[in-house]
DNA sequence: TTCATATATACGTATATTCAGATATAAAAA
DNA sequence: TTTTTATATCTGAATATACGTATATATGAA
């Protein structure tokens, strides 16, 4: 029950939604978050560190930067969770605006030093 | 955007949560949840008030007894919040307690003032 | 009207959450 | 190694939340 708070709480708090709807598209790093969102880099790594903990995201290395994602849903609130995401996102004002930002920054690709791997995307 | 944070912030609370668990069998006045989940009744209204206006919960007075009850979900993510509390309530060990809990009341009666009127479970 | 029961709300306090800004760490480049 | 870039974390202040207690309101009965 504890963990379904977690995940309740770790979606209550609007910069924390904006991001997961993000990653309901594909994966970002850090600094693509921050330039979509326009936030203070602590900022978001303090919300990223949230939803991590509430399990909601996974982080991998790819040299300096650092890529969230979704996590494969392991349970109910998850899956419907995800569902929520893919399916609400293209209904909420807000969100549509960040993915509009979204779109833009994918293609122009100039955000941090762009580079070889920099992810052109493989949108969902 | 604003309406979904706060129905994630009224499932962020262990007693809302067990009270939203509890109502998906069938409505409930104060005093039953009171009794059920053994907590001062100011405590269980103030938590029933954050409910309604969420939006999750609607009340109706019966006499001296007030009656909360899901509200018929109207969008997308309290659609997928019922099916949740539906889901999930037979998964979770403090819920399942509750559950037992609320089955023993519905059969004694002894809640309140027992009255001609007095809920005998159409549970759902 | 007075009393008893059911429910709602106000108040003060303790705790939790959020934020901006500063600092720390880690990897890549020079 | 030094520098730069990306990310994480710490600190203190502001705000929000939850709780117990006390009180207010509403209904029905006497």
């Amino acid at each position: 029950m504890q963990d379904d708070i977690n995940i309740f709480k770790a979606c209550s708090d609007q910069t924390r939604l904006r991001v997961l709807f993000l990653l309901s598209k594909r994966e970002l790093c850090v600094c693509e978050l921050v330039a979509i969102l326009d936030m203070p880099q602590g900022k978001i790594s303090r919300h990223l560190a949230i939803l991590k903990n509430a399990g909601l995201v996974t982080d991998r290395r790819d040299g300096t930067w650092i890529y969230y994602a979704l996590t494969k849903p392991d349970n109910s609130l998850k899956q419907r969770l995800n569902t929520y995401l893919k399916h609400d996102r293209d209904h909420l004002e807000q969100v549509i605006e960040d993915l509009k930002h979204l779109d833009k920054l994918a293609y122009a690709g100039e955000i941090c030093v762009p580079r070889p791997s920099f992810p052109v995307n493989a949108n969902n």
